[in-house]
RNA sequence: GGGCCGGUAGCUCAGUUGGUUAGAGCAGUCGACUCAUAAUCGAUUGGUCGCAGGUUCAAGUCCUGCUCGGCCUACCA
């Protein structure tokens, strides 16, 4: 087999937050890939690096009063020390804040810049007069233009779906201080990625480098298809690359006081780790990045397609650097069916998995779980129980927990005995499964692999070597089934290196002869010594399951005392400028009663309801709660309504008015509820 | 509204270019064994392959329509 040049990365964790099991579906996935190319005898090297910059650090390393650097070095410690403790082995983790990375930024802007794609473009942004910086979207909250919902961010309102620009919202406030932020215009470096639209098309569209979904994905949202009557082409916009002050970043080196982007530098940051990577091994950079025979392959989430796809191929064509072979793009983490929660437990952090669980068990229950399609991969607390223990403990290390105390006084026979064609079976398996690893079919891998080991139980079965041990004479019939079990036993633990490097390791040593490559599975091991049998992997406690979703619960709610109440919510959204008592009475709420309740078959979110004041007084409202509550439920509750609001024109007729309802939105909405005593028609003050 | 993906046993999924009686693991039931971390082995229950049409000698597989779920994207404004 020639020897293939791979380099590999995932994605850059952001030194924002600590890693979760979310994140570790991406780094086992890639780890796994590394590993087995490693050990089929590929140079494969695996670089990775914490993305450091943008608004979100230099903020939060004010709002501690420290450096922006002595934050980032903090987080990298933390996430190096959760992957470690996750077995995951890079080559090189380094950290967009390098020296490295500030040098190939400059190298990649200057020769995009000759290739004539930097074009400038005035930007008017809201400013953050007291943070000294401009605001990206989501750091600016306000009452929607079109629907007056107040609180909603800036780049689209939560309840009406109404899309705008943040400067058009009313009573805009920044999130980072509260202030009131200012317009502002500024200059930006734009890259006009029209300009390879070309180049794009071909290279998404080949069919080589991206899953069939992710190139119509962009074929369908980004590029269109020229003569393509539903789907004309269409002209990327230019993507905004540069920062006004302040900024945590690097400085654009033609462009003074202006930053790169976050989203620039970051995945240049693969270029920055693959240099030190090379510095420190006396390695030729140009080899792995401007050699057509390495290969590049990129592990990234699904929500950053966009970016990987696109934007990062352009910047390599146009700075002359190898493009992707491949990108690999995986799914979301969904845990029992749902979105990780904090308030579940199922939001949980890969310090706090470490302290319960061992983490061989969720590398084999992701193995077990991954394909190659960009589906969400769903964790089901039971299931990972159930398979860690059946698959890994009942079929797999059983083999050698049955059978090394038997062997370990002869150790293994000097030939390797007649065995059915169970070794060659094995061994001749060895080719679909590496063909599954490679092309990420993990699922389809185990799957294969489990296969080997329940043949290996069967014939163990079928000797029924606790008989022959009862026989002096039949010793080296012992002996020789032991042999032919144990090898039946590393040949799985050869195949399933890649997800259990300790099992591996472990089985090294039970075998006096560790495992180094992929074909250490063609060759039955002879003659060797058996160490004394160790557990190798315990069965999982489900209490310690309980432990740690308990712990990963964000408030606790044994204590009843009002202090316990979370201050989330307050920090998720700040109280509001102060209203005068006539502002307020401006607003007249009113107790109504819901007299009819009713879907509306196109709208997603909305219910309508007609609501009475008493008497003939009727009023019909629109809205969001579709997901919270049955129109069935409502019919005949009081509720709270805004009664003088103007009324809005809707796709599915005239809202009259708003119920005053609480919580972020989707299925986790409140309605408020008037307590006894409450009439239809009072007002509420 | 548009795009993409999916709907196969109670659960998680496999089913290659259409080709015999649709498979695996787990769970369930019965039995065997006792070497092993209450592990293992054998047998067995269980499916109108989302629904309805069509193409074909033959459809889980191809085509059309519908339906449900997920994701993305939009609009009503």
């Amino acid at each position: 087999m020639t020897q293939r040049r791979i380099l590999v990365t995932a994605a850059l964790p952001y030194a924002n937050g600590p890693i979760h099991i979310g994140h570790l579906v991406e780094y086992i996935q890639t780890d796994i890939w590394v590993r087995f190319q490693k050990l089929r005898g590929h140079r494969c090297v695996f670089v990775c690096a914490d993305d450091t910059h943008g608004t979100a650090i230099m903020i939060r390393a004010r709002q501690e009063n420290r450096s922006e650097v002595e934050l980032i070095a903090e987080m990298q410690q933390r996430h190096e020390a959760d992957f470690a403790g996750f077995d995951i082995q890079f080559d090189n983790y380094g950290s967009t804040n390098s020296e490295e990375n500030r040098r190939l930024c400059g190298e990649i802007w200057a020769a995009v810049t000759k290739a004539g794609l930097v074009v400038d473009e005035d930007v008017e942004q809201l400013y953050d007069p007291e943070a000294q910086t401009s605001l990206a979207d989501r750091f600016v909250r306000g009452t929607c233009p079109c629907c007056k919902t107040p609180e909603q961010y800036g780049d689209h309102c939560e309840k009406c779906l109404h899309t705008y620009s943040p400067t058009e919202l009313i009573d805009p406030k920044s999130t980072l201080t509260g202030a009131v932020p200012e317009v502002r215009t500024s200059a930006h470096k734009f890259i006009e990625l029209e300009q390879l639209h070309d180049f794009l098309d071909q290279w998404t569209q080949s069919g080589e480098h991206l899953q069939t979904e992710v190139a119509n994905y962009l074929k369908g949202h980004f590029l269109g298809a020229e003569g393509d009557k539903e789907n004309p082409r269409k002209v990327l916009r230019n993507w905004d690359v540069t920062r006004p002050p302040d900024y945590f970043g690097f400085e654009v080196p033609d462009f003074p006081g202006n930053y790169w982007y976050v989203w620039f530098d970051a995945p240049i940051g693969y270029l920055a780790s693959t240099k030190q990577w090379c510095d420190r091994h006396g390695e030729d950079f140009d080899q792995w990045w401007r050699n057509d025979a390495t290969e590049v392959h990129h592990f990234i989430g699904k929500d950053i397609t966009y970016f990987h796809t696109l934007f990062w191929p352009g910047m390599l064509k146009s700075a002359g650097y190898n493009l992707p072979t491949k990108v690999h793009i995986h799914g979301f983490l969904t845990v029992g069916g749902e979105k990780m929660s904090k308030t579940k437990g199922t939001f949980v952090q890969a310090e706090t998995y470490l302290k319960h669980l061992d983490p061989s068990y969720l590398r084999y229950y992701y193995a077990s779980k991954l394909g190659a399609k960009l589906d969400d991969i769903d964790m089901n607390l039971e299931e990972f129980a159930a398979k860690v223990d059946s698959d890994l403990v009942g079929k797999v290390v059983n083999i050698a927990s049955r059978s090394a105390k038997f062997a370990q006084p002869s150790g293994l026979s000097k030939t390797y005995p007649e065995d059915e064609g169970l070794f060659a079976h094995a061994a001749g398996q060895g080719a679909d499964i590496a063909v599954a690893y490679e092309q990420c079919e993990y699922n389809k891998a185990m799957r294969l692999i489990m296969e080997l080991a329940a043949n290996a139980n069967k014939y163990w079965d079928a000797k029924q070597p606790w008989l022959l041990r009862k026989d002096p004479e039949r010793a080296a019939e012992l002996q020789d089934v032991c042999t032919v079990a144990l090898n039946l036993y590393r040949q799985v633990v050869v195949y399933l290196a890649p997800v259990l490097p300790r099992l591996a390791q472990q089985t090294g040593e039970l075998l006096s002869s560790q495992i180094t490559h992929w074909d250490d599975a063609q060759t039955p091991l002879v003659g060797v010594a058996v160490a004394p049998f160790k557990h190798l992997l315990q069965r999982v406690n489900t209490k310690d399951i309980a432990a740690m979703t308990e712990e990963s619960k964000e408030a606790p709610t044994t204590t009843p005392a009002s202090s316990a109440d979370s201050d989330q919510p307050l920090l998720d959204e700040p109280l509001a400028e102060e209203c005068s008592f006539d502002d307020f009475m401006k607003v007249d709420l009113r107790v109504a009663r819901v007299v009819n309740a009713e879907e509306v078959p196109d709208a997603r979110k909305l219910v309508k309801l007609t609501l009475s004041l008493g008497g003939d007084n009727q009023r019909t409202v629109f809205a969001g709660i579709k997901a919270a509550y049955q129109p069935e439920e409502l019919v005949g509750r009081l509720v709270v309504m805004v009664a003088n609001l103007a009324p809005r024109q809707m796709k599915f007729g005239l809202s009259e008015g708003m119920i005053i309802a609480t919580g972020p939105g989707g299925k986790d909405v409140v309605l408020l509820q008037p307590g006894e005593g409450a009439q239809v028609g009072q007002r509420v003050h």
